[in-house]
DNA sequence: CTGAAAGCGCTTACAG
DNA sequence: CTGAAAGCGCTTACAG
């Protein structure tokens, strides 16, 4: 800026007082008495000259910065994840605002070493982080873990206690496959969001062989195919499943963008959804709703993922011992055409 | 953090030299000399202790925090910015890793006074600020351009020289009706994406009007509708349309929201498209692609806004005087199947 | 009630 | 080549 700032000397000299005085009225110290004049003194003078407090000396007294990171992976799955960012993100930013704290926002694309966010906690340029999409075998993860410095997991580290906040993706899997088998479907086919890799990836596997059990039908791994993130590898595995002897007439597609490419492929099949085959899919992205048929899904809430994380990452920095460090939030079943049910359920 | 962090103080003792000299190593101070082995006692104590140096205390020496902002303005229109947040952000934050810059994300929500943002740069918390859905009536706005404060606006401020980044949205209305001339359309409608108070609006009926006049038609205010932002406007928009005695055989929806829900009104209506009624949206969202049939629209570059503001205003930060402040980038027309042209256009 | 002084952890003239 | 000292702009014991 052109015109020096003004600093706390300015607006003491400025009321007449020290700059204890100015510090102790701006940051309304309790158990101090200041003669209400002295104070609206202070408080005219520092209006009077715009008068902020520089926050990089106030955080260096304070040794905090009330900021937190969100540390966003760009993997593979890069614009799969893209679909949650502004929901994640309004989330973690509205917790953030809520306890007074700033937002860091820091992408790690492909070619950025693994550990480069790292100078964010060890540089104090915030308080604590949030990881999204981490690689389980960081070993600058549990570092930073095992040195106490606050963070929370977007996702989940199995065998670890770092705390965490992911969306139940069992339960999830288990009212898609619910849903089918309550539409009379006993033949459901399942395509993976992505290789086994991935523990969401498990997770949704291991909730629809539940369902499939829970209800007393058999595992069949024939019915079983595995996506990739994108549309292509819908495609491609609804494909597979269509040149089974007897096909499906239900499939659980643990991704949306994989269902669309499963969608297609079944269309461009000549056959009908969901009279033929009934899908039901897994995120609701927004295109969910914009493809023919539109597609019932399971919704994954994005916000409250933000929400939830900027919270408890909040709390354990101000050492607010919060009962529960692994959250697994619920997903909620959002019926729409692509699995034949009418609206509300029901066969 | 549990341990107490290592200051330069430490990695002084341990390598046996002042303050002054650890800066300098570390700091790569150029212009002077240090003898090969201190250097390398500096550099094996700093990595011994892991010691990273505190960045408050560096930026109140400095002056500069070496971080900008992207301050986002979630007004009435919040879904349909929501689609274009990923791209940017990712076009603003390789900007600024680029130029060895962080990035504070700062959503203003309605219920935020308009000036919440002021703090951040009046507090030092950032070099600069990108704003994102500034409204021209803030004065907060002009007072820091007048302060020398360092800012690009996403978007455009008339009959001010702030320094913005836009999409050309003239010249991307005049490529979506042009499109449609040329694929022999005369009588050519118009849905707007917002009302007029929107500069975005104003300037692509402009286009609009633009691209008509050059190819020798006149303008008739019957055939324009207003949408707002949504499906359902653009749907009721639509079905004025089509109440017209002689309705429109195609039409320029100057958002692909709004187009989507003009496309449901159209098929509603018991009409096709295009054979019946063409159409052209405007952003390519990601849910262009998905609807039935694919929307042909004009595409607005997140990421290179995103880029070009965050490049831009670090020049700024930077004393680079740039040559052009104002900058507009153009748009791409992609061809899908609701206008009903061939790939690569023609009739 | 209010002020002089120390200190947060760095960087940067200035000496030697 | 290297170190002692001042200072960035705050806050916070400690005196009075």
């Amino acid at each position: 800026m052109n015109r020096p700032r003004p600093t706390s000397r300015d607006v003491a000299r400025l009321a007449g007082v020290s700059r204890t005085t100015v510090s102790l009225v701006l940051n309304n110290v309790p158990d101090v008495k200041i003669s209400p004049e002295t104070r609206q003194r202070v408080l005219d003078a520092a209006r009077r000259l715009n008068y902020y407090p520089d926050v990089s000396a106030r955080r260096l007294v304070s040794g905090k910065t009330h900021t937190i990171a969100l540390v966003w992976h760009r993997g593979p799955d890069a614009t799969y994840r893209d679909a949650f960012l502004p929901g994640l993100l309004q989330g973690i930013t509205r917790a953030a605002r809520h306890y007074g704290y700033h937002l860091l926002f820091r992408p790690i694309d492909p070619d950025d070493p693994d550990e480069a966010y790292v100078e964010l906690a060890r540089g104090r340029h915030t308080d604590g982080l949030v990881l999204s999409g981490p690689r389980s075998d960081d070993p600058s993860l549990l570092e930073l873990y095992r040195d106490g410095f606050p963070l929370v997991l977007h996702g989940q580290l199995p065998g670890t206690e770092v705390p965490s906040v992911d969306v139940d993706n069992v339960r999830g899997a288990i009212q898609a496959v619910h849903h089918l088998l309550s539409l009379g479907h006993r033949r459901i086919g399942m395509i993976t969001n992505a290789p086994l890799a991935y523990i969401s990836s498990r997770q949704r596997l291991d909730g629809y062989r539940q369902a499939l059990e829970a209800a007393g039908l058999t595992y069949d791994p024939e019915l079983v195919q595995f996506g990739n993130f994108d549309e292509e590898s819908g495609r491609k595995a609804m494909l597979s499943l269509l040149d089974l002897p007897t096909p499906p007439t239900a499939v659980f597609v643990a991704s949306d963008m994989v269902a669309i490419g499963a969608l297609r492929a079944i269309l461009d099949h000549g056959l009908r959804v969901p009279e033929d085959i009934a899908i039901v899919g897994f995120d609701d992205i927004a295109a969910a709703r914009f493809v023919s048929p539109p597609l019932t899904t399971i919704r994954v809430p994005a916000f409250g993922l933000g929400w939830t994380a900027g919270e408890l990452l909040i709390r354990i920095i101000e050492q607010d011992q919060p009962e529960h460090t692994q959250v697994l939030l619920e997903t909620e079943l959002i019926v729409r055409r692509s699995c034949g049910a009418k609206e509300g359920g029901g066969k």
